[in-house]
DNA sequence: TTTTTACCATACGCAACAGTATGGTGTTAT
DNA sequence: ATAACACCATACTGTTGCGTATGGTAAAAA
């Protein structure tokens, strides 16, 4: 890791205790670092209606908080993996926006539709393993369902 | 791995030519397998409406693989990293929630509401991973919210 | 000016891991 | 019966990675 960040061994750990040190470093900073923002951008928002919109905004911009989240949530530097992965994605995207079309949506509506609906399913996964034990069980799953078929199906 | 496995290691090669061989069949066993799950499940409902809801539906279903898939998505297995990721994800929803509350919905509809917004936003970050190049890029990411928006705003 | 402090480089030890070599055992084919 | 085959176990090798020990250099402090 040394070599690859172009430092000596000695030199890092000068700096930190040890490998998970920085990792620990690292994360508290970025934390820090994003909790201010939240409370910079959005959070002294007083109408509830735009603090959400603000907070949807902040959402798609490319900002490195973002980033470092992902790489977070998605560890997967595997080429192969995300080879695949980009491959179904893509793969999904196209049926999803298919249907919509075939709902009588224009072609560049049902993409942005099926982007969002499969975010939606994508996002959701994630939570459940993030959330282990405090995401609706599979019994509440149907109601979750009917909930984002209502949002989403206009 | 072959003794987190409970076998040795030559059981394992000969079974496999090695690790990267196992990864590569083991993806293409849970592709297809999953492709056959969406071809039978999904695409032969003809009304699109309907073919939509189900795979909702199905997307809530907490079956083997979905479970797969966020295992790829998200092979962050160590233990700090998890553990912050739950305290910041339960953190975002509740300040969601809150948020849909002051717009007036009850306590339980806020909450799915939150989940539905923060689902939308995880799986948007790791697409824009996934899809890197194949998507919105940033000028046309202020539409995205504001799409995002006029369908999680109601 | 000597000594302390801050920081960097090199060398070493150790454990884990991917992969190989090789030999064993039980079953099926000849 | 014996030869071939399918399958499993153990020992060994080469490499990589984390961490330590130790020595060096330049600047600041005494």
């Amino acid at each position: 890791m040394a070599r690859e960040l172009g430092v000596t061994k000695g030199s890092f750990y000068w700096h930190f205790k040890n490998r998970m040190d920085l990792v620990k470093q690292s994360l508290k900073r970025w934390r820090d670092s994003d909790k201010k923002l939240i409370e910079e951008k959005i959070l002294n928002i007083q109408h509830p209606k735009e603090r959400l919109l603000a907070w949807f905004k902040l959402s798609a911009e490319p900002i490195q908080t973002h980033l470092i989240y992902s790489t977070l949530l998605a560890d997967r530097s595997h080429t192969l993996i995300s080879k695949i992965l980009k491959e179904i994605t893509l793969e999904r995207l196209d049926y999803l926006q298919e249907s919509y079309e075939q709902m009588g949506m224009n072609s560049s509506q049902a993409r942005s539709q099926a982007l969002l609906a499969y975010s939606v399913y994508v996002g959701f996964l994630h939570m459940s393993k993030t959330l282990y034990g405090s995401l609706p069980d599979s019994q509440q799953a149907e109601d979750y369902a009917q909930f984002v078929a209502k949002q989403l199906l206009s």
